[in-house]
DNA sequence: GTATCTGCAAACCCTTTGCAATAAG
DNA sequence: CTTATTGCAAAGGGTTTGCAGATAC
C-alpha cells in the first residue's frame, strides 16, 4: 500500500508573527516560560500541519530542532489551552490534533485507503446539536460529525 | 465526585434466546467453535449493556463466569463480525462498544461530569452524510455524530 | 540565583500475542 | 483424536512521570 496524496494543507504564513506573538503571551500571562522548544512546536503547527498526531510532529522537528516526544507532551496541554490546538480523535487509534487558531469550526472524512483528513463545514449541525440538547435538557460543550470511507483519488486508483 | 445515576438500561429478554442462537449459528457456520466463555460474553452482553468497555465487561463476568481479558480481546472482533457488536470510539482515551443486535443507528450525548452515554436519533444526519459526499465524491463507509456536555440530572447536582 | 523546563528512561494503561495446557467437535 | 481456544505472562504502542542537569527570567 502505496499511497501519497497531500495531507497537509500549506498554511498562511502572513499572519505567523501575529500568531506566535499571542502564543508567547499567554505563556508569560500564565506564568509559563518561553522556551526554544515550545517555540519550535508552535511555529511548526503554526507553519505546517492542519491535522498531525504526535509521531509526525516529532519526526518533522527532529532535522531543525530536535524536542523529546516527553516535551511534545507536556506542550500539548499548553497549546490547547493557548487556543492554538484542538484535540481531534479520529477512530484509528490514538489522539490527532488540530490547529484552530484563526480556523472556524468544521467536520472530517476520513479515508480509511490512504488515510487522509477532508474538512467539510455543515452549518446545520449547530442546529441540530441545540434541537437535541433542548429535547434532553443537555447543556452542550461541543460536538463533533466524521465520516468515514473511501475517498475520491483512492476510488479511482486500480488496486 | 460521586455520582450514581444508571449508565445500564436493561435490555428485554425475551429475545435473547433467539439472539444466541444466532450467534452460535454464525460460529458454526464460520467453522469456529462455541465455548463457554464466548456464551458467557455474547449472554452478557445481550442481558445488560447498550455501552460498555472491556473492563467493565470482565468485571460483570468475574463472579459468574470469569473469564480472562484475553479472551474477552479475542471474542469482540467475533461479536463484531456476527453483527451483535459495533465499536464506538467515545473520545475519552479507550476503545468502548455498544450491542447493535436489533437496533437502530443512533449517536450519542456524553456527560462530562457522570459519564453517562444517552442515545438520540438524528434521521437527518443520513442525508447530511450523502450531500456532503456527493459533493465531495466520498464513497461513505460510515458516519458518527456525537455532542459532549453536562446531562440533566448532573446540571441539578449541587456540585 | 531560583524555579521551571528539558531529556532520558522507566512506568503506565490498554491491547495483542506466544505458548503450553485444555476442551470442542 | 485433532485443531481451535483458553489463561497466563510477556510484549507492544501510545502517553505520562520522576529525576537530575540545563535554562529562562
Amino acid at each position: 500500500m502505496a499511497v501519497s496524496h497531500p495531507k497537509i494543507s500549506p498554511a498562511p504564513s502572513g499572519e505567523l508573527v501575529e500568531e506566535m506573538e499571542a502564543f508567547r503571551g499567554f505563556l508569560r500571562e500564565r506564568g509559563y516560560r518561553v522556551t526554544k522548544e515550545r517555540e519550535a512546536i508552535a511555529k511548526s503547527i503554526l507553519r505546517n500541519r492542519d491535522h498531525f498526531d504526535v509521531d509526525e510532529l516529532f519526526l518533522s522537528l527532529r532535522n531543525k530542532t530536535p524536542i523529546s516526544k516527553a516535551s511534545i507532551y507536556r506542550a500539548i496541554p499548553l497549546l490547547i489551552e493557548s487556543g492554538l490546538l484542538a484535540e481531534v480523535y479520529l477512530e484509528n487509534g490514538h489522539m490527532h490534533y488540530e490547529r484552530v487558531y484563526g480556523r472556524e469550526h468544521h467536520s472530517h472524512l476520513r479515508c480509511l485507503k490512504c488515510h487522509s483528513i477532508f474538512e467539510f463545514s455543515a452549518p446545520e449541525l449547530t442546529g441540530l446539536e441545540k434541537r437535541i440538547c433542548r429535547q434532553e435538557g443537555f447543556k452542550s460543550q461541543g460536538h463533533k460529525f466524521e465520516i468515514w470511507g473511501i475517498c475520491s483519488v483512492c476510488q479511482t486508483e486500480n488496486n
